[in-house]
DNA sequence: CCCCGTTGTAATACATCTGTCACCAACGTC
DNA sequence: GACGTTGGTGACAGATGTATTACAACGGGG
C-alpha cells in the first residue's frame, strides 16, 4: 500500500483530498504546515507528496527546495497544490523539483489521476494506458483521443471531462451537481444549467454516439448503450 | 432538503437572502446575534451557516472561531458576508475556517450559488448503488432503472419517487399524508387525492407487477408480494 | 494587439409532466 | 339492496424541466 503525505493548511481541502486518496486506497498523512511536513517526510518516507504552495510561516516552494536537497527525500514525487491566482509559472513549479501540478480548483477526479499517475511512473512496469468502449465511441485517455464511427472527434476541455465523466460512470446517473464537482471543481461557481448546453455540445459534436447520453429528467445525465 | 442557518443583524438584508434561499428550497433559519446563532447552530445542526462578519455584542470572527472550536459545529460550513470597506483579507476569513466568503453588496444570485457551490462540497460524489427487488420488480437506484418482467419500464420523476416510497418501506402501509411527506415534500401543500391519480398512473405502467400496490382502504397504500 | 475558439449565462422554444376536477366504480354498513 | 363513503380513472390546462440558440466575456496564440 502507497503512503501518501499530504501538506496541507486549509483543513477542509486537506480531508477531502485525505478522504478520497483514501477511498483510493492508499494511506494517508496529513499535516497543516510546513515544518510539520518536512519532519513527516523525513520520518516517514511517504511515496508520494501533495504540497500546498501557499503556506502559513514556511512557504510552500522553501518546504519544496529542502525536501528536494535531502538525499533521503529527494527521490519522493511532490505534487504541487496552487491557487488560480497565485499563477507561478509552471515552469518555475517543475524547476524546484515539484513532479506535477495541480491549480485549485480542482476535481477529485483530477488529483485521483494525477497521483495515480505520478506514482505509476516510479514503479518499476509501467502499466498502459486505459482505453474507455461504448458502442461505437472510443477514448483513448493516454493519448486523449476520442473517436467514433465517423473518425477522431475534437472536443474542448470541458467536453472532453465531461464525455470522461460520463463514461467512467457507465450506466450510472448523475445529477447536475455531481457533474459539477467532477467536471468543473469543487468549488466551482456557477449556474447548474451549465452543464446543459455542454451536454448540447457534446452530443452535437458525437453525431450518431451522441445518443448514448441519456437525459435522466428530474435526475441528471447518464451513458448507456441502446 | 438542506437547511440554512442565518446570522445576520440587519432584519432587510436577512430578510432577503431568507427570502431567496427559501425560493431555491432550503429551509432557512434566521437569528439577529451571535450568542442565538451559537445557540441555534448546537441545537438545529443546519447544514450550513451564513455568517454576517459584523454583529453586536459578539464578533462574527468570534463566532466562526467558536464554532470551528466545537466539534459538533465545526463540520458546518460557514459562508461569511462582509461589507467591502470591511476589507478582511480573504485569507484571515479562511483561516478562521470559513469556507466561503461574500461582499455586500452581492446580487442574490452569486449568493444561492455560492450556496449551492459550498453545499455541493458536502455531497456525496455519486449516488449509492443499491437495487431494490420485490417479486418481479426491480428497482436499480444507481442506473435509475426500473424492471418487470415486461422488461425496462419509463417513469416519470413524480412516479419514481412514489414507487420507492413504497418499496423501500415494504409491507407497510403509508396513508396520503406520508406519501405526500416523503414524494413531494414536507411542505408541499395540495390535494391528497393527488397519490391516488399518481398511483393509478403507477400501476398501469407496471402492467402484472402493479398487483404489488395494494391499497388499504381508509388508510392508504402498501407494497407486498402475493 | 487582434482574432478566434472556448465558455458561461440568458432568452426562447419545446416537450412532458402533474395537479385538479368531474364522474364513475367499489365497498361496507345498516 | 340503498346509501354514504372511499377509491379509480380519464381529460385538460398550467407548471416544470430540458434543448437549443444566441451572445458576450475571456484568454491564448499568432
Amino acid at each position: 500500500m502507497k503512503a501518501i503525505l499530504i501538506i496541507e493548511d486549509e483543513h477542509d481541502i486537506a480531508d477531502l483530498i485525505a478522504f478520497h486518496l483514501k477511498k483510493e486506497g492508499y494511506r494517508v498523512l496529513t499535516v497543516h504546515d510546513g515544518t510539520s511536513g518536512l519532519e513527516m517526510a523525513r520520518t516517514q518516507s511517504p511515496d508520494l507528496i501533495i504540497l500546498d504552495l501557499m503556506l502559513p510561516g514556511m512557504m510552500g516552494t522553501d518546504v519544496c527546495r529542502t525536501l528536494k536537497q535531502s538525499v533521503k527525500t529527494a527521490v519522493i514525487p511532490i505534487i504541487m497544490l496552487t491557487a488560480k491566482g497565485e499563477e507561478i509559472d509552471r515552469v518555475v513549479g517543475f524547476e524546484m523539483g515539484a513532479d506535477d501540478y495541480v491549480v485549485k480548483p480542482f476535481s477529485n477526479r483530477e488529483l485521483v489521476l494525477r497521483v495515480r499517475s505520478v506514482l505509476r511512473r516510479s514503479e518499476p512496469e509501467y502499466i498502459e494506458e486505459k482505453i474507455i468502449s461504448v458502442g461505437p465511441l472510443t477514448i483513448d485517455l493516454g493519448r486523449h483521443v476520442v473517436t467514433t464511427r465517423d473518425g477522431e472527434i475534437a472536443l474542448t476541455t470541458i467536453e472532453y471531462k465531461l464525455l470522461l465523466a460520463l463514461a467512467e460512470r457507465l450506466g450510472r446517473v448523475q445529477n447536475r451537481d455531481q457533474l459539477l464537482k467532477n467536471v468543473w471543481g469543487y468549488n466551482y461557481v456557477g449556474d447548474t444549467r451549465t452543464v446543459d448546453t455542454h451536454i448540447t455540445r457534446l452530443r452535437t459534436k458525437l453525431g450518431d454516439a451522441g445518443d448514448l447520453i441519456k437525459t435522466v429528467r428530474g435526475f441528471g445525465y447518464k451513458m448507456e448503450e441502446g
